[in-house]
DNA sequence: TAAATCCTGTCA
DNA sequence: TGACAGGATTTA
């Protein structure tokens, strides 16, 4: 569920909580959320340890420890970090619990046991998912040549490439479409047949989108919420993403819903594609949206 | 490059 | 009852 805005509000209502408190105690109430070794394993690692920071990398949380530790989580689809007081009654689907000093625990709930974490001993590669990350695209480093090179020579769905963890570490399934929409490209096109100019256009609403959607504190389109249980406020300004049949917040077409590399797709034929800003000559051609599923 | 897979819940 | 859901990996 959680994308780089909704990652990082959590990351933000968390961390300055988190720091400096201890460890006291961890259960697995379902093992599977755990990945490589036991949850008691895990209890026995991280019981005593100090927690020395949270930070984010594309859709990862970091719990970093003083001793260089690491517990990474990812929340793939419906997962949750919550922090709650300690006795006050367990959310329903909770997976994981770190008891911690202070009186508070934090917990770890996810309806489809997709999300999990993997415990990284100090000094210890990195796990696969996590050093072949793409780009942070919110970094100064994340440059429209850098972009350039992630485009050049893809032939797959400009949507795909920009979902594509190790093309670009965050962008998931709403922000792509709402990146395409804002930049006026359909999510169809062939990632490589970008001009300089349009990769440019791309790379700043890359950037745009993902610092609107931080801002908002991200998106509750089910159940997202931050540390605190918040949900975020970004869904009352998404411009297409589960908007079919409605009009376009900018031409007042009407936004259309199809497929695209097995996703939901959303995107306005009137602002996207040869109406936007490619290909204006105008060439009556048929586009994926001729057979959408939406309206 | 698509589909199946891991799961559970919700909605039409 | 079937389709679909904020993700990512594996398989065909």
């Amino acid at each position: 569920m959680p994308e780089l805005p909704e990652v990082e509000t959590i990351k933000r209502s968390l961390a300055p909580r988190l720091l400096g408190r201890r460890i006291e105690d961890f259960q697995a109430i379902w093992p599977g959320a755990v990945h490589g070794i036991t949850g008691e394993r895990v209890r026995e690692l991280v019981t005593g340890q100090v927690i020395g920071g949270l930070s984010r990398r594309g859709k990862y949380l970091l719990l970093e420890l003083a001793s260089g530790d690491r517990i990474v989580l990812h929340l793939r689809m419906t997962g949750q970090l919550l922090l709650k007081p300690v006795g006050s009654p367990l959310e329903s689907h909770t997976r994981l619990v770190f008891n911690l000093s202070q009186g508070e625990e934090l917990r770890f709930t996810d309806i489809r046991k997709f999300g999990g974490m993997d415990f990284l001993a100090a000094g210890c590669p990195e796990i696969s998912g996590l050093r072949e990350l793409g780009p942070e695209p919110l970094a100064d480093a994340f440059t429209t040549d850098i972009l350039k090179g992630i485009l050049s020579g893809r032939k797959a769905p400009l949507k795909s490439v920009l979902l594509d963890q190790h093309s670009l570490a965050g962008v998931g399934n709403i922000y792509a479409d709402e990146i395409l929409h804002s930049s006026g490209f359909l999510p169809m096109v062939p990632a490589c047949s970008l001009t300089e100019p349009e990769i440019a256009v791309l790379h700043a609403k890359i950037r745009e989108v993902l610092a609107e959607g931080v801002s908002h504190r991200g998106t509750t389109k089910r159940n997202y919420v931050d540390g605190d249980g918040r949900p975020g406020e970004y869904q009352e300004r998404l411009r297409v993403y589960g908007r079919a049949g409605k009009q376009c917040t900018v031409c007042e077409e009407t936004i259309v819903r199809t497929m695209v590399g097995g996703r939901g797709t959303y995107y306005c034929p009137q602002c996207q594609g040869e109406q936007g800003s490619r290909n204006r000559k105008g060439k009556p051609h048929k586009h994926a949206g001729d057979n959408n599923i939406g309206d």
